[in-house]
DNA sequence: TGACTTATTGACCGATTGGTATAAACTAAT
DNA sequence: ATTAGTTTATACCAATCGGTCAATAAGTCA
């Protein structure tokens, strides 16, 4: 009956998630948001509610899009040790190429846990959750097949990998280069071997 | 001639700290840093200057006096392996200790550096490579000792390292319960040994 | 065409932002 | 007592904050 958005929302959300990422959810204004989704006020709160709202959309579709769907096609590859590299290799290339340096979302997010609300924090022990269980999976496969040694605890392992993935996250915003991020990658494998 | 300050800056800074370390800057409010303190508008741009100037006396101050300082201790113990085991066991009671989860004020801010100023990014840079620098000289001298086999690399081991300690840092603000941090703490002296 | 529904626009809201200015009260050294 | 500097307490500033709302425009239906 009526007459359809012309603006497609779901490119809103991916625009609006650009600026969450880079600035988070405190530094990040509605101006910011209206310019970068490129509609105004009474669009914007037609359509997303609130500023709080639009954030959790953003995140819940950055854990969904990003981060599950690239662990899956890792996961595809049946070459635990590769995947890992592979994993760490894209997290380095994605970093290195981003000329804002955002980082990654999630673990943006997960440093300001204390700041955000219940919801918020679910989504992101969820994912993060997800990381570590993919790691888990994949060094739980390689004993299996005997890419990985026995001696080593698939458990405590996992944790060990998320807390470098988490770390090289953060160091890439500025502090490490290249050859730095590297080190990180080499230490990660070093720890299944 | 006139009349010493009747509040003490080096309290001020400390309780502005708090505030700035647990919240963000962004998220920091001056009527937070006003309350936190206890005295008024007034005094603040007097002693102060502005939101800005103070966010860099904080964090400058935490570098020197939380980072610096705990890390001249361990070194001093003449134990590598005991000293790199000490840092993470100190890290994980901190982090459960403290009820407002504020991590690492180094940490929280290497993740905000894109949206910091030069003058603050270099103060990250230095501290986070005073820890990494901290973690080279214990390999070096554990190798030195036997303690840590000759076959790790001290450069690039420090970076595993490094990231490890940030990793943590992350992960305790919300994410990781005790078990979890403690086995990314045995994830690190795995990767001395 | 006219009725109905929805989206868009832009003005408007009170509250808060960081920061300035002012004046009076106070303290201490000259 | 004068003087310099500090404290408190306000009042004030323009700008921005997130959010609301009524009018208007646009599309779909009968």
């Amino acid at each position: 009956m009526p007459w359809e958005k012309n603006f497609n929302i779901d490119d809103a959300v991916d625009r609006a998630t650009e600026v969450f990422w880079a600035k988070g959810y405190e530094a990040t204004s509605l101006a910011d948001l209206l310019q970068a989704i490129g509609i105004n006020k009474g669009s914007f709160y037609n359509a997303f509610g609130s500023k709080k709202k639009l954030f959790t959309q953003s995140l819940l579709k950055y854990e969904r899009e990003q981060r599950r769907d690239i662990l899956a096609e890792l996961e595809s590859l049946e070459d635990p040790v590769l995947a890992i590299n592979k994993l760490f290799d894209a997290l380095i290339e994605q970093s290195l190429t981003d000329k804002d340096k955002k980082g990654c979302f999630l673990v943006n997010t997960a440093l300001d846990l204390p700041n955000h609300d219940i919801d918020t924090q679910k989504t992101v022990k969820k994912g993060l959750k997800g990381s570590e269980s993919f790691f888990e999976r994949q060094i739980k496969s390689g004993i299996q097949t005997g890419a990985i040694p026995k001696t080593i605890d698939p458990g405590i392992c996992a944790k060990g990998l998320l807390a470098l993935l988490v770390g090289l996250r953060v160091l890439a915003r500025g502090v490490f280069d290249k050859t730095s991020l590297m080190a990180i990658k080499k230490q990660a494998i070093d720890l299944i071997h």
